[in-house]
DNA sequence: ATAATAACCAACCGCTCGGTATGTTGCAAG
DNA sequence: CTTGCAACATACCGAGCGGTTGGTTATTAT
């Protein structure tokens, strides 16, 4: 990788942090030169725009991510125990920062999703990607699972419910609640089998 | 009512609307000003600062007003019933701004939960309220309900999902995707009982 | 050797923000 | 009649923001 990528990676990856950790209009500029020790032209050499900094954090560093975490407890062969399995260790392996700062995913969508439109149809696009995920895997065992089921509509009910809980835990402070709802979560997705 | 309580309660009604449209930080104190058609010193004299605004809001006008919404539903003879109705009449009545806006509850818990505690309180404290509510009411008809339910479990449960519900509106603009997840949400309610 | 380009750096700009200090007005009590 | 305070208005401040401009350096092609 060349000294230039790098920079750019650095930038890329220092940026997700702060995006998650602050949002994106809070998010300095400045900060984001410091963290990288690099001058307010390098950045701009790489990107035009704080917006198109944002969007790239979005499209290089979350998409992938979130594809990534989803896919491995969706393509086993039992995806119901898979996904309350994946739902249950997130509740342990919860890191702090991921407790009192959410989903990077949920956050944007909170934030920007009604003030920007890049960042709207990026949020929407995958969140159809997410939501997809779940359907396939619906889908591969559907002779296992009752009758009547829609299970886009199950998708996204598992996505919101999971992103309410995220939510719960930030004005907690601790996992309690999260842990709560994950649970409730899981005992609903159990209950999708006959 | 005397003129100087008219000018403060014009403050909350117009600085619930802004940070209901724009959150608080992106809130500008010279908006509400301009709407108000007042200067910044009346501002200054019925409030210390921009955060002692966005407290008051919460307190005077959000809190009243959730509590007041969840209250008729839940009150009802069959709160299961109530609690569906109530989530289906929503899907109807939901205003374009509540669409695009979301929750001014949840936005706020999103937003500042993690970076004032002043905030983070109040917001924990009004869930939990929340919380009481539909365990009150759940309470109220455990005899027609399934046994080894957790209340509050469950009440987390269906504010986590209404949250994550407004959340998926957002970025899709409309509201059928929260419709699919009330309907989802609806089933799981109705299964409470035996 | 030189010219060009990629990859940066430092200084600065206009703007908006929350907040403050001081000035003004109307009414009510003495 | 005037004194005093409640209820504002006006003008200003420093800080931080995203973004721009004009260099500078190292590498590469000619």
């Amino acid at each position: 990788m060349s000294d230039a990528e790098k920079t750019r990676q650095n930038i890329l990856t220092v940026a997700a942090d702060e995006i998650h950790q602050h949002g994106f209009k809070a998010t300095s500029l400045s900060v984001i030169l410091n963290r990288c020790e690099i001058s307010k032209g390098a950045l701009y050499y790489h990107f035009t725009s704080k917006m198109e900094l944002g969007y790239a954090v979005f499209e290089e560093v979350y998409t992938p991510m979130f594809l990534n975490v989803w896919h491995t407890p969706l393509g086993v062969d039992d995806p119901v125990e898979g996904l309350c399995d994946f739902l249950m260790s997130m509740t342990e392996q919860m890191s702090c920062s991921e407790v009192v700062c959410g989903c990077p995913l949920n956050n944007l969508c909170e934030e920007m999703a009604n003030v920007d439109e890049g960042f709207r149809l990026r949020i929407l696009s995958m969140q159809e990607q997410l939501n997809q995920l779940i359907v396939d895997a619906l889908d591969k065992i559907s002779d296992d699972l009752r009758e009547n089921l829609a299970f886009s509509q199950v998708g996204y009910f598992i996505v919101a419910t999971l992103n309410g809980a995220t939510s719960l835990s930030k004005s907690s402070r601790n996992k309690t609640l999260f842990q709560q709802v994950i649970a409730e979560l899981c005992l609903y997705i159990r209950a999708l089998k006959k």
